[in-house]
DNA sequence: AATGAATGAGGCTTCATTCAT
DNA sequence: TATGAATGAAGCCTCATTCAT
């Protein structure tokens, strides 16, 4: 039995004007990549970030702006981390690109990063800016990354000759969807978690850097 | 591939009451892919099945019943004709699994059904029912299936010891990120289309069993 | 002690689609005149024309339309009705000009259309479509018809020589002032009735008829 | 009629606050004018008035009080100076009627002033507090005083025999249709501006007046 | 006293669903 | 059985007002 108080509490206002387009965009990403940007409703998104109704359109002008920051937020900026990440590695293509999944594995599948990527599958049709940008931000950009990084394995002897764009996918795909099956079937109740998704990603990785191998008996009978 | 003539076309004056609901679900595919369910208007559906808004609530009491109409349709039929297919196969467990996923593919890019799997992606945590008969139906089955194949493949020594379910993740998820992608990025207008879906499925499952092979130089025989 | 029912009781649904528009018409000049269009809930209106609030919608897209529709039914009508009437007309200016401001001021004072001024008046610098529209179909029309008139009356030296346009004025807004006063000031409740407003109208065109004869003495000399 | 240098500019921040309620009715007035009471943001009248949102709230504490500032501080004071003006003028009705209304139209038409009319007409019903307010300092003042010459005129033989009210409306009316003009339909764009306000009612009191006189050939005599 | 971030009631509009025809 | 006019709950967004700074 608490003290029956009849004026109606406010909550305390807090003056945040720095941090909340952050907590605005952490919040949509979070009820957007659950939900589905139709499905969830405008005062929801305020009220996990902590904020009235009216607050979210003081920093975003519209439900689908906010959409837009949040898309564009997240991605560009991991992508020119590990573009950064592989300049200048010394070493076979087989460790390099070990190196760069791992990497880039490690920033995205635990972060809400890994969120955006159901986000963009769920609503380029519904918003083709979001197309647009996505295909300019970060499909090239990692697509040129991985795709010069076998490429130069090909060249070298170090990978069979193999279709590039192929096999960049054969790599990068199985990452994706294991991204959109935690925020989907996997976030699902009683699931058996399938295995560990940084294992998962570690044997992919090897399975298919395996099968890009130079047949030694091949190329041994090729260089004899 | 196409019957260009014969096809039965019935007058539409006396399209019959029992084709309705195959139209209905059809049309309501094609749209919650499109657009998501929430963002899809009833009339919509109606609209492209040719009927008027009413008729819809004739054959299915809630547009919820709908989607869950169209996802248990499509998918449990195709899994029994693949694990069918698969069934007293003779031979190596490679040309099995190349035999198995061209059969798979071949039933499910080209047709509605790839849009399933992005209706699935989209809509299982909001409609938990949809998780419990998918897993049931699609998930567990297929992975049976395919699992069993590679632990075979493993058993014999004609695959390396691996992983098994991680393996079977590494052979589907590429093609389900292909189906999503027809549906999402894929259909959105100036796309340089990306290769052909079907050499790239081919290369893959390539990649993947050669990374399988319990000995490079063993295959290298064989393939010679 | 009225028989109480559990279930919600809808009131009975009428389909009359034709008569629909009119009605809500009605309702919205009735209620945009009195409480300003921006004041209006537009499920006042819905209410008022005997429907729900979505019905309102199935017949015009926006309220803003809405009160476009409601301006531009009812004046072009009159003036239409009233040039007809003057047409043809045999007789001297001031008889035609009493004839025609009486014929005009029995159609539009005791109508809804007195409405229409005040609603004009208020929102035109809201709605720039609105002055472009009241201009071209109702003030040149109205204006030339009646310009056409006290211009002959000049020319045949029944009226003196004075400016046009401003003569026009001098008739005109007192009549439009009565239809505003009607809708504003005069529909506050206590009032002492300003007089007749026929009367009035009467009188007035006698004052400004009167005020625009030639002087007689004047022609008289003019003549002599 | 502009003093060109000498008005003492305040520099902007000491505007002292005595300066305030001033400045935020004449905003308000110009905005209410405008646009409506409903459909003026109190925010803008802020911005006009050049304070903050938050410091119209420490002059007037609501919108609707100051909505009763701006109509009650301009007009009171317009009527008060003119009946002073007529207080103990000698000469015909006729000429002081012309005094009267010249002196009262030059201050009205290009002064803030004329924009009270279209707030009052538009918001009396939405306000009967105005109504009153309007009715006892503004209509019966000022009828009183036009109606008392009037009368005078026709008691002294000067006017024929008229309704006196309806006559003090024949005069008045215009020059309020006229202010009201200039705040609607006059103020959109691209209008063939009508006439000039002031030589219309100067010839509108002419009309009037001349339409007004007991005897044309008497007046003809005095002109002459 | 002044500011402007924050609030939340309230209005416009959409759309799943119902039901008279 | 089929239709589509009608309904009203519910969502997006605005803006008068409050209050921490």
């Amino acid at each position: 039995m608490s003290t029956p108080v009849a004026t109606p509490t406010h909550p305390p206002r807090q003056r945040r004007k720095e941090a909340r387009p952050q907590e605005l965009i952490d919040a949509a990403l979070e009820l957007f990549a659950e939900k589905g940007f139709a499905a969830t409703r405008s005062e929801e998104v305020a009220a996990r970030a902590g904020v009235a109704k009216g607050t979210l359109y003081l920093y975003y002008p519209s439900k689908e702006e906010l959409l837009k920051a949040v898309i564009s937020q997240r991605l560009s900026s991991e992508i020119a981390a590990v573009t950064e990440y592989a300049r200048g590695y010394r070493g076979s293509c087989d460790s390099l690109l070990r190196e760069v999944f791992t990497e880039w594995w490690s920033r995205v599948f635990d972060s809400p990063t890994s969120a955006v990527f159901k986000l963009v599958i769920t609503e380029v049709r519904n918003f083709p800016d979001i197309a647009a940008f996505y295909r300019g931000a970060v499909v090239e950009p990692a697509t040129a990354l991985v795709g010069e990084i076998v490429e130069r394995g090909i060249r070298s002897g170090e990978f069979r000759p193999i279709d590039v764009h192929g096999t960049v996918m054969s790599l990068v795909f199985p990452m994706i969807m294991l991204c959109l099956h935690k925020h989907s079937l996997g976030a699902c109740a009683p699931a058996t978690e399938m295995m560990d998704p940084h294992g998962f990603i570690r044997q992919h990785v090897d399975i298919v850097l395996h099968g890009l191998r130079a047949d030694p008996s091949a190329s041994a009978r090729g260089v004899a």
